[in-house]
DNA sequence: AAAAATCATGTAATACGGGATCATATCTGG
DNA sequence: CCAGATATGATCCCGTATTACATGATTTTT
């Protein structure tokens, strides 16, 4: 391949020369650019990103963690930064962890081997040790997307996971509901622990019994949500409505429901979060909670962008959520109502 | 940022040591590597990967070129590529095209810049010029799955669009009907136009009248197949079947369908194509085409590995699909059946 | 037992490719 | 003819890994 001494020679002009005209043309005299940039072309040049990278000790370039490729959530996210990074000449790396936290830490650790400038996690679940050096201090730019809770100087682009989980609560108990069950993720995420205790704290203060056995944990997929839909609904004291983190659950679990033979809504009502394009199209169109997640792709690459320029960003943006009310909810069976006093 | 440099001086070794006590452990004294194993760990040492990516001439990097990051298709194909790639210490970068030709350019270059060492194209849709030098050889290590007609001898791993496409038209003309649509995707993507020549060839030899308005294309997500299928459903000769080349497109069908009061399948068959996760989870649940997701991306790696380590590769892999049937598809009613002699 | 050969280990110098700095040459205007 | 601008060149540096070589130690040969 191609090197500026290659041009240079053809050009009879040196490399210094070269490289000037090709990155600052208007250092150079017109001809001479002219010169080199036809032999540039003639001898097939493209500069070494590499070297380039080496000498400048900036890659322009930053990697986007996801959690996993999977969830059809995050490409939105994506496009969010795309549109950002692509603006201000940042090219993009995007890292699937597969869940696992190994292949995690192995796209931080581009950061120390300088093949990026930055990292935006789309995951939460991140060690503290993978963000603060001895010293205890933030040792790379970084923002996250979702929920983080630290001592840690982070900065963070975030729902507000708690109330959202209770605004869905709360729509479901004005109806009457009082058994509502959870299908939620890992409580190590903060995010889903954040909307479990929205949930759980929502019942209390209406003073519902917590049912036993009513939270669940899992993965969040399709077939968690149909598997964990027949516990609950196989329960002698089976819920009257199903709160899901996941759009994808909450269609595992109407999938179930309809095997079992339980309409919904009329004797289960079902709820999901994200608000994907999918959820208008499932049967029944689910009720769900919408997030921005364009808003937040951009949100955070706005934010990382202001650290890479040398800006203190905003320490921490909450971003708003709704509830989207479709068809697969509805007060439950009258037998089933709870009388609240308003 | 520490550099062997450091290392060394508190090692009080050579730059050189360093490297090969962190390199190549066997070839140094026991007592040196504990020494500057010791150092690196207490200056926080962390290599360049630029620096070593430079020297070496290889960054152990390959990109995958996604179309579109829409598409909950390409996270299997992406999973079958990691597992193969992460095994061979290769990383790999994701990057979505945004289905933009300069974007996906954008990704070629990185070939050039020698930031990565190899191309993984999961768009079909990439002009020769990306691929070939002046002299018209193959300019790079590249690997395309999906279909690619052209005389440049590129390694490729994709389904029998033709046939998978005729399976399903097949499959429909049994059950005995003739008046067959068919949502697809641009033309310009020979993945398209093989299925929809798969489509209109299969047509012919069972002597079907092929209708006015009925082949469509569009960007195969849910809300063109709404969209279309509202077109197909309100001619006055309307399709008693439609073929769709994406699962997503199908349940945009389905969703129209339901809100014109056209019952699946009784009066209207829907087929989808690749069999997503979701397809099972739809009302009713989809017939489709079955892709080898995983099995594509793990046998397009193990061609590129190939060809990165000098092998000819095999310049073709088809791998099989499989129709699934469901609940979406059954005979037309009656009076719209062809009678057939077998 | 002395000399030679082998081996293990460490060192210095350099290349990878581009860019920044500083020095030098050329030109312009007063 | 000189000050000041402008254009270009020579050189060194980014951080790593490799090559060729030097040193001392150990074994082999005579």
């Amino acid at each position: 391949m191609a090197t500026v001494k290659d041009v240079a020679k053809l050009a009879g002009v040196s490399t210094a020369t070269v490289s000037r005209a090709l990155t600052n043309p208007e250092m150079v005299s017109p001809i001479t650019r002219l010169k080199v940039e036809k032999a540039a072309s003639d001898v097939g040049y493209s500069p070494n990103g590499l070297a380039r990278s080496l000498r400048k000790s900036e890659s322009k370039t930053i990697v986007v963690v996801l959690p996993n490729i999977d969830s059809t959530f995050f490409s939105d996210v994506v496009h969010g930064i795309e549109a950002l990074a692509h603006k201000n000449g940042y090219k993009l790396l995007i890292g699937d962890a597969g869940n696992e936290s190994s292949r995690l830490r192995s796209y931080f650790d581009l950061f120390d081997s300088k093949q990026v400038d930055g990292v935006l996690s789309l995951s939460s679940d991140v060690p503290e040790s993978m963000i603060v050096n001895s010293a205890g201090e933030v040792k790379l730019p970084i923002v996250i997307a979702g929920e983080y809770f630290s001592d840690i100087p982070v900065p963070t682009v975030h729902i507000d996971n708690h109330y959202s989980a209770k605004k869905g609560v709360e729509y479901l108990i004005m109806m009457g509901h009082y058994k509502i069950a959870c299908i939620t993720g890992k409580r190590s995420n903060p995010v889903y622990n954040a909307r479990v205790n929205g949930h759980t704290e929502t019942m209390k203060k209406w003073k519902l019994p917590s049912t036993e056995g009513y939270i669940l944990e899992c993965d969040l997929s399709y077939i968690a949500g149909y598997n964990l839909g027949k516990q609950l609904l196989s329960l002698n004291n089976k819920p009257s409505a199903i709160v899901c983190h996941s759009d994808e659950a909450a269609i595992g679990v109407l999938k179930i429901a309809r095997e079992m033979g339980i309409p919904v809504p009329s004797e289960l009502s079902v709820i999901g979060f994200d608000n994907l394009a999918l959820s208008e199209y499932c049967v029944p169109e689910l009720t769900t909670i919408h997030q921005p997640r364009q808003l937040i792709g951009e949100t955070s690459m706005k934010l990382l962008l202001d650290i890479l320029s040398g800006k203190k960003p905003n320490p921490e943006m909450t971003l708003p959520t709704q509830l989207i009310v479709r068809e697969s909810s509805c007060p439950p069976p009258i037998d089933q109502r709870l009388q609240v006093d308003l």
